[in-house]
Formats: structure tokens, C-alpha cells, sequence
RNA sequence: GGCGGCGUACCCAAGUGGUUAAGGGAGAGGUCUGCAAAACCUCGACUCAGCGGUUCGAAUCCGCUCGCCGCCUCCA
């Protein structure tokens, strides 16, 4: 078995095979921290976090890296705006980042750079790029790159020069020889934050950074780099020429890009407008019911974003937990099926076709299906290797990772306290009805019973009694 | 204008040349239950936007038409 992924270079899925052997290098682009991050830059977060865990537990060592771009154009205005330091807004940024990571259930990079910490590696960047001929400095200290100079410039995005520059939306600048040319350095104005450098006071490029820094950390050939499909131009482009330039290297063997998020068939994006704060958003849905839900559309295709998808994923993970729960109370023996073994089989294969996380959720309620229908005929040895593959799964894919019991608690728990309602005060009626069971007073049980599910309780009466559950 | 992508059941969504077109949500019937709920079983696209073509064989390849989206500017 073969692990494939599609290279955005190549247009076309290739066989991965990594730089050494089990071993794997990857640079994701990471958030420019000016605001809070939204559901686009989740579905990112998600997808990265679900590929560093997958091939981990598929086995091989995997060093990640993702960056912070901690200081731009809109960092500097959001800044002035609020009247504090772009540096105490960017931390403040970072922070909210930081817990929404968290609350997404993804793993922090090994290392996450950030472009203020990087000047000097920067600067030596473009150095380089001026012994090479591939870097002009004009009057004012602006530093651009030249992209006639690099003849692959375009060969990623699969655009050249010309056409670029018929439809360009760009204002052309005067002082760059080419309108493509694009800036590595830029000559502090009045009351914007500087670093010192050969060519005056300024601050880096935003391309700059992720040249730098994933070469830094990652080397100067790494094997996967990632991020948005609106990274591929002209970020990823220009990344690509100023390491090429620089150190006529490969730099990137696989260029991994996911679609967007859409709200009502149009790109999520804070310039639109039409972008939800992951924060806002979790105060309304389950993460995990998120994380499912971001994972049930393949990569590469765009995902629409509402209220009732996210609903559906969360009642569908509630399902899934529901049977581990069930699992666990009928004692089945906990199996740990590793990415080699049979029964894990399905999942590595639809994970090694370019990461097809749809699939892999669909091979774990496959085997909910399986582990209920085996607990319902009484069959402990199949119900547990059923949920062994449900695990394996939940591995692979960063879910059901969680206790079931706490996870369903919790979930319940914030239903009925969005009822108003407290666990003791549905206690207190589940005992009242089961006294009217009791004398076969059906009409008043199944009264108390009405007025729970009117908010959203639903009761469940089972040989061991009666439990409580969010409808 | 240039480049790229998408259109599969009521909704979401895998599958990209060959056994019965995954999975989830919703719905209908059934088993179970005091009645329910949950779980399970059954049903649900003779069909994959439309029209042509290639092929023994296509949702899958090619062409055209219609509809939608993205990049070409900061952007996940």
C-alpha cells in the first residue's frame, strides 16, 4: 500500500516518498493574527491536524511546522484603529488562536515560528537574492524581487507572466521593473514599527517569512508544504521563487492545498464579510460535531457552512459515542488495532487515496453499525473488534477520542441547562414517574415524560432504569 | 479576458472504466417496549445536470450545452 497525494505542482496525484524514509517534514501556512479566526481557518486547522495525525499513527515521524504572521499591513491598521501596540494586539490574537486550536481538538505544531522573531533570517534572504541578481532596491528603501529573472515564476500557480499581466487587477507600480515584482522589504512610514537593515528601516514582505522560516527549521528541501488554495497565488508562487532563487533548491516536494468554506455558495472570508468566529460558533454546536463535520467533505472540495450541517455531524458523533458507551457497559474487551493490522485495513486505504477523511467516516459508522448489531445478538467478540475498528478510526481521523461517559455527559448537560434545566431537577422527575410506573399510573408517567421532551429531554426507559438525554 | 474546479437520492456526501452506486441526516414500515425512546432489520437514485461520442462495457474517458464556484488583489 502506497500512500497518494495530489501535488498541486504536478496537478495530478502522486505516489509519496519522503525526503528519508519515515520520516516527514511539513510547513503549513499558518493565521496573520489581526482578528479572530473563523470557520474557514478551521476547516485549515482541522485538515492539517487530521494529516499530521494520520500519518503519525500510520507511522511515520512527523516534525510540523506552522507559522504566525505576526506582523502586516492589517496588523498595523487594526492597531491604530484600537489605539494599542500591533504587538499586544497580535499576542492578544495569538492567544484566542491558541484556544481555538485547543477547542478543536488539534495538536500544537512542534514549532510555530513567528515573522517578528525571524528578521534576520529574513534579511539574510535577501542578501542572497541580491548576489543572485533576484532582488533591486529602489530610492526609498523598498526592496522588490524580480520575477523576470526566475524562469519557472508561475510554473506552481500554472500561469505565466503574460497573462498575469493582461488581466492584472494590480495598480502598477512605477518603480518595479516588472508589475509582478513583488516587495521582500518594506521602507517603514512614519509611526509604523521598523527593524534595522542594509536597505533602511523597515519590515519584511509577507512572502518573505515562510521562505525563511520553513527553510530554518525544515531545511532547505522539506517534503510537504500546505495551506489554502488562495495561498497558491501569489504567496506559494512567490515562496517558491525567492527559496529557488536564492539557493537553487527544490524546496517543496508536495504542495497540499484545501478548498474553502462557503456561506450560501460564495468563499467565507473577512472580506466578505460573511465569516463566522470559531468562538461564536462553538458557543452554539459541539467542537467535535465541527471536527466531523469539516472532515466529512473530502479536502479539495469546497464545504458549505450552516447551522443544520454542523447539527447533523453532532448528531451523528452523539450516535458514535453512544455506542462506545454501550460498549463499555457491556464490558467488551478494548482491542487496539495499529495502522498494519487487518482490520484497519479499510481506513489506511482510504486515508493513503490523498487523505479521503469522507471515507474514513463512513468506514467508522460502518463499524458502529457492526459493533451495535453485535451487542444487540449478545456477541461480545464481534461487538469489541467492531469497536476496535471504530477507534482506529477515531485515531486516523482525530475523533471519538474522548471518554464516552464524559463526552456524553457534558454534551447532555449543556442541552438541559440550555432547558434551564438542572441533572437533580430531571432526577426528581424521573423518580416521580417511576413511582407512578410503579402503580401503573401510565398517564401520569407518560406526562412527566411529554413535559421533559417539550425541553428537549428525552427519557429512555432501559432494563437497568430510566436515563436522560439530550433530544 | 487567462487558468482551475464542481453539478450523484428529500438534504449533506464518497465513488472517477467492469460484482448489488459507501456513509451521515431526514422520512416510511417492522422487531423490541405498558406506550415510547435507543438499537437493529427493511424500503428509498434501474440511475449519477443535459445532449452526443469513444468502448464489449462509463457516474467514471472525449466533445458540446446549461448552471454554480474559485484564483488572477490582502485572504485558510
Amino acid at each position: 500500500m502506497a500512500l497518494v497525494l495530489y501535488n498541486t505542482r504536478s496537478r495530478r496525484e502522486e505516489v509519496f516518498e519522503p525526503l528519508t524514509p519515515g520520516k516527514i517534514s511539513i510547513y503549513v501556512c499558518g493565521i496573520t493574527v489581526y482578528d479572530r479566526c473563523h470557520v474557514g481557518h478551521a476547516r485549515s486547522l482541522v485538515f492539517f491536524d487530521t494529516l499530521v495525525r494520520y500519518l503519525r499513527w500510520r507511522g511515520y515521524q512527523v516534525e510540523f511546522v506552522r507559522n504566525i504572521t505576526d506582523i502586516d499591513d492589517k496588523i498595523i491598521n487594526r492597531a491604530r484603529e484600537r489605539g494599542e501596540s500591533w504587538k499586544d494586539l497580535a499576542d492578544r490574537f495569538i492567544a484566542e488562536m491558541h484556544r481555538d486550536v485547543a477547542a478543536l481538538g488539534c495538536v500544537q505544531p512542534d514549532i510555530e515560528p513567528r515573522a517578528t522573531e525571524h528578521i534576520g533570517e529574513m534579511i539574510e534572504l535577501i542578501a542572497e537574492l541580491e548576489r543572485h541578481g533576484l532582488a533591486y532596491a529602489v530610492g526609498d528603501g523598498d526592496v522588490y524581487f524580480a520575477v523576470t529573472g526566475f524562469a519557472r515564476y508561475g510554473a506552481l500557480s500554472g500561469r505565466n507572466l503574460e497573462e498575469m499581466q493582461a488581466g492584472a487587477r494590480v495598480d502598477v507600480d512605477e518603480r518595479k521593473r516588472s508589475p509582478m515584482d513583488f516587495a521582500l522589504w518594506k521602507a517603514a512610514k512614519p509611526g509604523e514599527p521598523w527593524w534595522p537593515s542594509p536597505w533602511g528601516n523597515g519590515r519584511p514582505g509577507w512572502h518573505l517569512e515562510c521562505s525563511a522560516m520553513s527553510m530554518k527549521y525544515l531545511g532547505r528541501v522539506f517534503d510537504i508544504h500546505g495551506g489554502g488554495e488562495d495561498l497558491i497565488f501569489p504567496h506559494h508562487e512567490n515562496e517558491l521563487a525567492q527559496s529557488c532563487g536564492a539557493y537553487d533548491t527544490d524546496f517543496v516536494r508536495y504542495w497540499i492545498h484545501h478548498a474553502f468554506v462557503r456561506i450560501d455558495q460564495e468563499k467565507m472570508s473577512k472580506s466578505l464579510g460573511n465569516a463566522f468566529a470559531i468562538e461564536d460558533v462553538l458557543k452554539e454546536v459541539e467542537a467535535e460535531g465541527l471536527r466531523l463535520h469539516l472532515l466529512s467533505v473530502h479536502y479539495r472540495s469546497p464545504l458549505d457552512f450552516s447551522a443544520a450541517g454542523i447539527a447533523e455531524s453532532t448528531k451523528a458523533l452523539v450516535r458514535a459515542y453512544e455506542t462506545l458507551a454501550r460498549a463499555d457497559e457491556a464490558g467488551v474487551p478494548r482491542h487496539e488495532y495499529g495502522f498494519d493490522s487487518p482490520q484497519a485495513a479499510p481506513l489506511v486505504e482510504a486515508m493513503d487515496a490523498d487523505f479521503n477523511t469522507t471515507r474514513g467516516v463512513g468506514i467508522l459508522f460502518e463499524a458502529a453499525r457492526d459493533a451495535n448489531r453485535a451487542l444487540d445478538a449478545g456477541d461480545l467478540a464481534r461487538g469489541a473488534e467492531a469497536v476496535g475498528v471504530m477507534r482506529a478510526a477515531g485515531l486516523g481521523l482525530g475523533l471519538l477520542m474522548r471518554s464516552p461517559a464524559e463526552f456524553l455527559a457534558g454534551y447532555n448537560a449543556r442541552g438541559a441547562s440550555q432547558a434551564g434545566l438542572a441533572a437533580a431537577d430531571i432526577e426528581r422527575l424521573i423518580g416521580e414517574r417511576r413511582e407512578a410506573r410503579a402503580a401503573k399510573n401510565f398517564k401520569r408517567a407518560d406526562e412527566l415524560r411529554a413535559e421533559l421532551l417539550a425541553q428537549g429531554i428525552v427519557l429512555e426507559d432501559g432494563p437497568g432504569g430510566t436515563s436522560w438525554r439530550r433530544a
